[in-house]
RNA sequence: CGCGGGAUGGAGCAGCUGGUAGCUCGUCGGGCUCAUAACCCGGAGGUCGGAGGUUCAAGUCCUCCUCCCGCAACCA
């Protein structure tokens, strides 16, 4: 029989900045969901990476005073120092800016184009020159203002080449309505099926207003469009279309492509229609999975509310990490996360649920047995009861964990870790144990404990591979029966194995040691701050090479402005509109700070402005200027003066 | 009329094709002592956002309304 493949990819994450817990979280879901497909049985292939290409980068990169592949590097290096850490098992790590993907994509570029799919044409939209960006009716506004700057954009002209997307529009659709499998979730499906219905456009596929990218084969000038390129790699990386596509022959078509919602359209969309226009065959499923969120809103770099996943890692352990992401996400919907929920997790699910058995499991066997796992003898009343959940469940978990819903799996497990711990207490050994004529039954007992464990651990094993080696070292398993599916049948464990009790495989996590042990090491930091700041200095002059000269400082003309008058503007969250006084001259200043200041707060104050700034329309007020504050992580403090200089003073 | 999601005991959530309202945490009381002050049992606590409608029967379907949260940027 041949043997059965599951094909699975991420998304190929953007390295312009660190990766946060959201980006762990849709590798960790993937990686879960092939280790468990591989102890099905499937030959697995785990696609992951990064998409290197695109303006930000190349932009991020300059401001950091690096060349784009010199600065991506660096993050990529980080972001495979994460996987490692995590403990996700992919197969292939592909990075955009490999020539073989870059090969790929511009042969694929050229297929469609001799196909007639690609034709060049004029763009014409709102172009903002210094920002070098396009944007949308939509996202200028009436005031016709680029959301980024905030100067006015021009229409602009631009020669590129489309994709003739709309061509497929019928296809696609058809497709979707006939495999409902294919998006999934529903709620995705059904978004993706009114977005095509409103009418699929050609796509824009080129751009030259920058370099960073694959050049169009045909046309040096220009570059194709990073999401042609970003998809591509779910074929690149198998070797379609090169001598050696073994891999694509064996694997393609994808059987998942993981991602979180907001990329759905992307690969529901965009995706299927290039595979069409090259005659491949479409992924089964394009899944698309919710956002974790924050309890203060969805993470973003700008927040500065981003969590490091590596961190929690080093606090937590991998095994504890993996498990609540997935045991919190519902696979429809966001999750939240707080390190309070982690660590109630933890504690209640880990420690004291699973862990725990574990523990007075050991424990027992060793008072009572000497260590070794009794051969069942006589059996008692709960035991049908616990056993023929025991039997039920893999097969619950499995059909579960097909569908990627890990947090009903884990839920659906830990009804039979709750089943094995209400056991010992109907069961009482203890008192078995003080009557010599009851051992029979207290080997029963003890018997179908350990059995359940080595069931739960083996079923729990795709979500936490770190933990199966440290039970069976304490129940003197043999290791390796993890990896297949088929041992969470009932009846594996065999009398005689030599139990050892060890380390609680999940201490609890107690809150408030944790704080001291953090508060200890805030001083500890502060008493290095000192020294840091100096190193810091020196890193800074060393990294920080976008420096500007006297002149370019000059041309920003900062005054001493006093706020006469502050009020909220309207049907904003985060906009104030002042009234302040430079020199002899008042203005309006419209200033995104209402979230950390009252508008009477600032009546009176003396604060810096930019006099000089291009104004700027705000909800339709006229801003003139910007107020100058510091930040760092949700605290935004106004710079203000504590002496009495006139309004109008020059800054410098 | 921009798009989408949501409103269920104190908190966080399940409730798919309509038929006695569940889970986790918390709380109160009890049990047990093998175990990581863990485990087990029980109680209290809900007009299922509001109004109307369909139905023998609605948290579950339909209509309208209110409120919250995302998105509208190449940040999973």
């Amino acid at each position: 029989m041949e043997k059965k493949t599951f094909y699975l990819t991420t998304p190929i994450y953007y390295p312009n900045d660190k990766l946060h817990i959201g980006h762990a979280f849709s590798t960790v879901m993937a990686d879960s969901m092939v280790r468990y497909k591989k102890m099905r049985g499937y030959e697995t292939y785990f696609l992951t990476g990064t998409d290197e290409h695109g303006q930000k980068i190349e932009r991020t990169a300059r401001a950091a005073g690096k060349e784009p592949q010199e600065y991506v590097d660096h993050i990529v290096k980080g972001i495979k120092k994460l996987w490692e850490t995590l403990l996700i098992s992919y197969d292939d790590f592909l990075r955009t800016t490999e020539p073989r993907h870059q090969k790929i994509v511009q042969q694929v570029f050229q297929k469609i184009y001799d196909k007639g799919d690609i034709y060049k044409a004029e763009y014409e939209g709102w172009y903002c020159t210094p920002c070098e960006t396009f944007f949308t009716e939509r996202q200028i506004g009436e005031e016709r203002l680029c959301p980024d700057c905030q100067r006015p954009v021009e229409v602009v002209k631009e020669e590129s080449y489309f994709f003739k997307m709309s061509r497929y529009q019928g296809r696609l659709l058809q497709h979707i309505e006939e495999n409902p499998d294919f998006i999934q979730p529903v709620s995705r499906r059904n978004e993706m099926i009114s977005f095509i219905k409103s009418g699929l456009e050609d796509l824009c596929i080129s751009r030259t207003t920058f370099k960073w990218g694959v050049p169009v084969p045909i046309n040096e000038n220009h570059v194709i469009y990073v999401w042609f390129d970003a998809l591509t790699n779910y074929i690149s990386a198998l070797g379609y279309g090169t001598e050696q596509d073994e891999l694509f022959q064996k694997f393609w078509p994808a059987d998942v492509h993981l991602m979180a919602k907001d990329i759905v359209r992307f690969h529901a969309v965009i995706w299927p229609t290039i595979l069409m226009a090259l005659d491949l065959p479409l992924p089964k499923q394009v899944f698309g999975h919710g956002w974790l969120l924050l309890d203060s809103g969805k993470m973003s770099k700008s927040k500065g509310n981003v969590v490091e996943p590596s961190q929690l890692v080093e606090k937590y352990g991998v095994n504890a990490i993996r498990y609540f992401l997935l045991r919190e996400m519902a696979p429809g919907s966001d999750g939240y996360y707080s390190e309070d929920a982690l660590i109630s997790r933890i504690n209640t699910d880990l420690a004291n649920d699973y862990g725990n058995l574990v523990s007075r499991t050991v424990a027992m066997i060793e008072k009572y047995f000497a260590g070794q796992i009794p051969a069942p003898q006589e059996e008692g009343e709960p035991d049908q009861e616990l056993i023929s959940l025991a039997k039920e469940t893999p097969a619950k978990v499995a059909a579960l964990m097909d569908k990627l819903d890990f947090a009903a799996a884990l839920s659906v497990i830990w009804q039979l870790v709750s089943r094995a711990n209400k056991y010992i207490d109907e069961t009482m050994p203890w008192s078995l144990a003080k009557e010599p004529e009851k051992k029979g039954r207290l080997a029963t007992v003890m018997y179908n404990l350990a059995e359940v464990i080595r069931i739960v651990t083996i079923m729990v094993n795709p979500v936490m591979p770190a933990l199966p080696e440290k039970v069976w070292r304490q129940l003197g398993m043999a290791l390796g029966q993890e990896n297949d599916w088929e041992n969470t049948a009932w009846g594996g464990t065999k009398p005689g194995q030599q139990v050892q009790k060890g380390e609680a495989l999940f201490p609890r996590i107690d809150t408030k040691e944790l704080n001291k042990v953090e508060q200890e090491k805030q001083v500890v930091a502060e008493n290095t701050t000192v020294a840091k700041a100096e190193v810091k200095e020196k890193v800074k002059e060393e990294t920080n090479s976008t420096e500007i000269t006297i002149d370019d400082f000059a041309k920003i003309d900062l005054r001493v402005a006093e706020v006469l008058a502050c009020e909220k503007v309207e049907k904003t969250d985060k906009l104030l509109k002042l009234e302040i006084k430079v020199g002899e001259e008042t203005r309006t200043i419209v200033s995104g700070i209402a979230q950390h200041y009252a508008p009477e707060e600032l009546v009176g104050k003396k604060v810096v402005i930019v006099a000089n700034l291009k104004p700027a329309k705000l909800r339709g007020i006229v801003s003139q200027g910007m107020i100058l504050a510091a930040s760092e992580g949700d605290v935004l403090e106004v710079l203000t003066l504590d002496k009495d200089l006139p309004s109008g003073a020059t800054v410098r």
